[in-house]
DNA sequence: CTTACGGAGGAAAACGTATTCCTAGAAAGG
DNA sequence: CCTTTCTAGGAATACGTTTTCCTCCGTAAG
């Protein structure tokens, strides 16, 4: 592994040059395989660069290009639960073309976003990917900045901005009719406030593939609290109660569904066999920490960041995109709902 | 907010010189204050760059400045729960100097590492964050890069690389002065896998604290297992039934805790006032989501990420620092020991 | 009136690379 | 032998800053 000392500058292809007794011109046409040159040239300057370890300057070739392989990824989630998948699906997008990646957290306060987005243009990044911890609409992070912007778990309030969504409602779907596929008939949605589209999404999703299989549940049997344990143990004796005979819940969130299945087993009800549960989100630590462990909706985060990538590599090369896409969900079926599995 | 148009090239230092009808010299100077100019020309040149919308390209300020206000941070664990808050706190202790993060999650595969070493050598970091997701000695990123490297939440096997890491054995010992200002006496302490030296640190301060109070608890009753809820419901029962009058148990996780007061709850058992449990990691859905909640030692990764931040500081500028750096852990006190508090 | 000095700002070099244009030499054709 | 045509590689420019050095002008001192 070729390498300079400890204290040495870093070869530049000035030094390439000299070694190889070419100019700089010919060292930089023969490393990038451009211009007419002899073989035996080529070979001669390839192998001064090995023996000094050289690695071209990413800075000066940006500043020539006029752009900086560089991205900025803005989010508002602490780089929580959310942002974390979402982030790493696009690092890898992006890493694959050779573009890296910014990360700042703004920690939900505006001032250290306009602060973090100074820095991002200053720094000349080729492109943004705005990501958020909930899908609601914002305020556009700026409309004129001179730089491609796209949304990630989030979306923008003033314009026709490309957004990547999480297919909720096609979540809640996918919870209805793994259910239901299972013969159960009686259902409860517990799930976490009202004011959240994507908690309103996922019920209607779950709602309208009832209303499909022509079983009487609706919007309003939804049960809308917050997204904690606590409130899962509290619905569940809610819902024990005021839905005789039920044997599926869904629940918002993995959390929600662990206060639930806590419930459940401290009143001596049986997962699944008495009542199959769902969750969503499909967070490990959650969903395999449970006993029995959780079927859960996974909403394909990474998916959600690669996509923001392309929509945002497309924007790059001028062929930008716009509005809402979503990403489908996926079923992780587990013990909660199939007595086979662990 | 000034700001160029959508398609517009943003402007340089030349455009503000023109419009302030300056050379490009006087412009620089006055921006950064430097040199002899009069106060007239500098607010114009300050209103000239106000009105463009000016912001300096940092990558050819970095070109010149043979540095380029950039670290890089890699991780190994796939940005999890232990590198995160010890980014946050780097990327906050950077932010204030000014200097931006790349960051870069190796999966743990050393191939990626290779990777983005190159990468971040091309882009000329000033300098290199190693994290962990275990305290465990690993291979040494390399030697010779040319870099100041600066380990945090792991360290480095092949030399005196400075590495800053959590006070695990003092967390411990933390855990063991609160149990015994409860008045508790009879202890047990179920953790993780002994092949894991935090899990063996945490056992030894753990142990210490109980020999300093005279009490006869020993390396030998520790219970090592995994990492997870399952053992922790395990080994519940089986401390019941070797311990008898058994009043705390301290574990080496906040999993493993939520597991125990699972079991602790279904024989009848009351947290805290049989048994006062006490977690490790103090992580938020796991403490707040137990009931009641559990108390735990945080190890303040936030502040392992600013102390590893601020000697790579140090070693940018020429005062590197040498070897292991611990940071202290804090007890945070919630209703499994205290049955006040929610 | 001449010289020295100080203040204000301009010109130019430098950072590391990619690219465009140009030149020198060789080969080929007449 | 002279001219044309390639070919291989060199020279120069540009990218956007910062900084050093230099020049010009006005004023004060001799």
């Amino acid at each position: 592994m070729p390498a300079p000392g400890p204290n040495l500058k870093r070869a530049t292809i000035r030094d390439v040059a000299a070694l190889a007794g070419v100019s700089i011109g010919t060292a930089s046409k023969a490393l990038n395989g451009q211009g007419k040159l002899r073989a035996e040239t080529r070979d001669r300057v390839a192998a001064a660069a090995r023996e000094l370890g050289f690695a071209p300057n990413v800075l000066a070739r940006g500043l020539l290009a006029g752009r900086t392989f560089t991205v900025g990824v803005i989010t508002t989630d602490s780089f929580g639960r959310f942002s974390i998948p979402v982030m790493l699906g696009a690092e890898d997008a992006l890493g694959a073309g050779q573009i890296s990646v910014f990360m700042c957290d703004t920690r939900d306060e505006p001032e250290r976003e306009r602060q973090y987005l100074d820095m991002l243009l200053s720094r000349r990044v080729d492109g943004l990917i705005v990501a958020g911890r909930r899908i609601e609409p914002r305020p556009s992070i700026g409309l004129t900045l001179g730089v491609p912007v796209v949304y990630a778990m989030t979306q923008s309030m003033d314009s026709d901005e490309p957004a990547i969504l999480p297919d909720d409602a096609g979540g809640g779907r996918l919870a209805a009719e793994h259910l239901l596929a299972l013969g159960r008939r009686r259902f409860g949605h517990i799930t976490g406030p009202e004011r959240f589209l994507a908690a309103r999404k996922r019920a209607r999703g779950f709602c309208d593939a009832m209303a499909g299989a022509g079983l009487p549940f609706t919007a309003n049997d939804v049960l809308y609290g917050e997204w904690s344990e606590a409130w899962g143990r509290e619905a569940a004796r809610l819902v024990m109660r005021t839905t005789p005979g039920v044997d599926a819940i869904f629940c918002g969130s993995d959390q929600i569904a662990r206060g639930v299945s806590d419930t459940l087993r401290l009143i001596g009800c049986r997962v699944p066999e008495d009542i199959a549960l769902v969750g969503f989100d499909n967070w490990s630590p959650m969903v395999l920490g449970a006993d029995p462990s959780l079927t859960s909706v996974d909403m394909c985060l990474e998916d959600v960041g690669r996509v923001a990538a392309q929509h945002l590599l497309l924007a790059i090369s001028k062929e930008p995109t716009h509005g809402v896409h979503t990403v489908p969900c996926r079923l992780v079926t587990r013990g909660s709902t199939s007595p086979g599995t662990s």
